[in-house]
DNA sequence: AAAGACATCTACCTGCTAGTAGTTTTTACA
DNA sequence: TGTAAAAACTACTAGCAGGTAGATGTCTTT
């Protein structure tokens, strides 16, 4: 097999546990789930067959087999991408940055735009296409989803008793932020008018002002 | 065919053009829509088969394509009814709102509010299963939704430059609101612990606040 | 270079589903 | 009540898509 030398995954030195066979194990499984994701994003998850996303990576259909136990978890794998790298932002800037509370709303909510930006087809399938996961997977991932939406209320409960948001915020509007951060990759375009910076920006400040922190 | 004899369509009286036959046949279309809809929604378009439409309504199959050119036309029909409504309800207040651009903002957000609450399942079955319509149903479709769009820009513009809003607000705002309105349906639920009269009422709010019009 | 292990493919099965042809039932009206 | 038209149904087809068994190719090791 004939491999992309310069891949972040291969380039990087072995550390302790892994084995350069889990390595190339890891990679495959991760292109075939950023095709797929391509392909659940343009043609939904149910019209689009296992031979579409092989066909797509110049394999055949048992090659998928060989790494994934069936089409649901294919899905799985890429329901979790995105929640799981919000999720670890989300706990990178509680414990890092220690500024007011306004700061830190911004921060995750700039950041969390950002992988939402970046990993704008994965959201979309997410948001889409979770009914069609299996009992346990989408138990497992809804409980990464409420662990992000706790926090995020958190927050903003913090953020009132401090007096740095208005008092009169109901925690309830950490939903009203979640709606902001995902309706982005219904309509943002890359090739859009305005850059994902400015989306960004935006975001924040909308963000900002539901939480009554300008 | 045994016929719920209360339903508004048949005990209005008829009116001038109007045949009973076309209004027995809208009737029909419009049963089909509902349970296609309420199905779609649950189990997403392209998993839900024609048969299991027609058996929530105790027909057959090629019942439903005596109503429906093909499962798309269905979908198509589905696609219509929140845009549309949206759509007259906003061209209603812009006719009879005539106080300030606040109270109209907000009255068009709160009807639309309400109109997306009523029509929660249509409007998730547009927002999810667009992209399965046929050029010509898309294209159709997509001009309503612009013609909304455009008018929310127009009227956020003209509050700016009357001076009502904010100065420094984008009519790209509107595209804000816009997310915040589409939002709810995704996790809206009328057993769940907020009235929908809290929901709208919140709704305006945020609306009004990203307007900076409070 | 032979052998075994591993990776991948070819070729297939099975069940399902959009769509249809032709028959039966119901309705409308005389 | 008889008849024609309209409405709905039964029974079918053709093609597709998830999933698999077994064959083939390709490395590694000795």
């Amino acid at each position: 097999m004939t491999v992309a030398v310069s891949s972040d995954s291969l380039i990087r030195p072995r550390v302790s546990g892994a084995s350069l066979k889990s390595e190339f194990v890891a990679f495959k499984v991760n292109r075939i789930v950023e095709a797929a994701s391509h392909l659940f994003y343009e043609r939904g998850y149910s019209s689009c067959t296992l031979d579409n996303v092989a066909s797509q990576l110049s394999v055949t259909k048992p090659f998928l087999y060989s790494y994934f136990k069936n089409k649901e978890a294919i899905l799985a794998a890429i329901c979790e991408v995105g929640i799981s790298e919000a999720l670890a932002v989300l706990e990178d800037v509680l414990a890092h940055e220690h500024g007011s509370h306004r700061a830190r709303l911004a921060e995750v909510v700039r950041k969390v735009g950002q992988i939402v930006i970046d990993r704008q087809e994965y959201v979309v399938v997410y948001q889409r296409e979770m009914k069609h996961l299996s009992a346990e997977d989408y138990k497992r991932i809804l409980r990464l989803r409420h662990s992000f939406d706790h926090q995020i209320g958190e927050m903003i409960r913090e953020g009132v008793a401090s007096g740095e948001f208005r008092e009169d915020i109901d925690p309830f509007i950490a939903v009203w932020i979640g709606g902001l951060i995902s309706w982005i990759p219904t309509w943002y375009s890359s090739s859009g008018q305005r850059s994902a910076e400015e989306v960004i920006e935006y975001l924040v400040q909308a963000a900002l002002r539901l939480a009554g922190a300008e």
